[in-house]
DNA sequence: AAAGATATCTTGACACCGCTCAGATAGCTG
DNA sequence: CAGCTATCTGAGCGGTGTCAAGATATCTTT
């Protein structure tokens, strides 16, 4: 059963396992929560034998960057939709900020395999260095547009670091219960969220000029 | 608690089987990484049957936990070090931040560990709010002492969660190696963090007053 | 179209895992 | 001493990641 008109794309033996596996995978991720997400989970998920997995991909680690490499994908766009919706450049900072936020919130799980397959590398993903258009690319030209001084690579690679770190560190403590009764005493997450960064100085609206 | 002098304390069958799990678990840890942290491999480390632990922790998640206790203790002790060598209290800020982060890159499986247990509850540990002196409020005081409103409560917490979430956030990245070609022309490691904590506007030694 | 090569999937197995339970063992209490 | 309770062992359950061997479908070559 070839999809689309001609017999490329890759429609094998099942159709297209891979991506059937990793949609299954995220389906199982959304549903259950990230200790649920076994291999044999996914397979079951996928209709497909505990072993056939491993002729698409070499390991139960590889499984899983694919699916992080998806959320990084999906990263990429809420930001940039972010990015798109800003009037100004110092907006479009600090709305990208808590875009980021926001997204690791909404998908606390994958958001978890994103960063546990990249801390387990030591490496982030592929899209963040190698593409011209990733979401660390998205904060630099920011940065830039509300005027940072583009040839000073130094200063700007520092600030962008600074502000994807606050980004990452916030992301993972907003959803511990601690922090509820100062989210209900800023008058929600997103108002609290933006209190935080203007406390790191970053994400401010009249912060870096 | 009778633990002074005669044979109460806890010397029981083996003699003090908690406190061995914990130790061999910590051993483990630093030998093999996270991943290599099974219950029964904490047995076999310890010298115990593979079902000797739960007659001391209800699963394995109340191991960890207890694991994760100790490494709470060594930051609240890494923190209180730092503070209590800095001159001044705008230094002890900074010097507070480069410790954290410190401590999570010379204790990585440690570190993670202490967060991963406390995500799976979405709660951070009972010390980060029971006790008066742990590493939260010593970044609070410290900050306080720095300059800020002590009767602001609302404002000293949002600086104070700043400040830990860009901890917490450069903690995580420091360990990418896309990071090491700016941490080089930093001129090392601590030197890098110094430099991202001023871009956060916190942490810095001229900042928050 | 027939035959062979190749990619895909299944079955079965191995070692390890978290966890439970019945029974053995050691220490405490009367 | 006996009785009781806490502690530890052993065996076993269902689940996991992974691999090797065989079955099956697709592609290639003739």
């Amino acid at each position: 059963m070839r999809d689309s008109q001609a017999a490329e794309a890759r429609p094998y033996h099942h159709g297209d396992l891979s991506r059937a596996l990793v949609d299954a995978a995220r389906r199982l991720l959304e549903a259950e929560g990230p200790s649920a997400l076994s291999l044999r989970a996914v397979a079951r998920e996928a209709g497909v034998s505990p072993a056939a997995p491993y002729h698409h991909f070499k390991d139960k680690g590889e499984l899983l960057e694919a699916v992080a490499h998806e959320g990084w994908d999906l990263l990429d766009a809420a930001l940039a939709k972010a990015k798109a919706a800003a009037p100004s450049p110092r907006e479009a900072m600090s709305n990208l900020g808590v875009a980021y936020v926001c997204f690791a919130r909404e998908n606390p799980a994958l958001y978890r395999v994103m960063y546990d397959t990249a801390r387990d590398k030591a490496d982030l993903p592929d899209q963040m260095q190698e593409s011209e258009d990733n979401a660390y690319c998205k904060v630099r030209d920011t940065m830039i547009e509300g005027g940072a001084d583009p040839n000073d690579t130094h200063e700007i690679e520092l600030a962008t670091t600074a502000a994807w770190c606050s980004a990452h560190g916030l992301a993972e403590m907003a959803g511990f219960k601690q922090f509820e009764h100062i989210k209900a005493a800023c008058g929600g997450e997103v108002p609290f969220l933006r209190a935080v960064f203007a406390h790191m100085g970053l994400f401010h609206q009249g912060g870096a000029d």
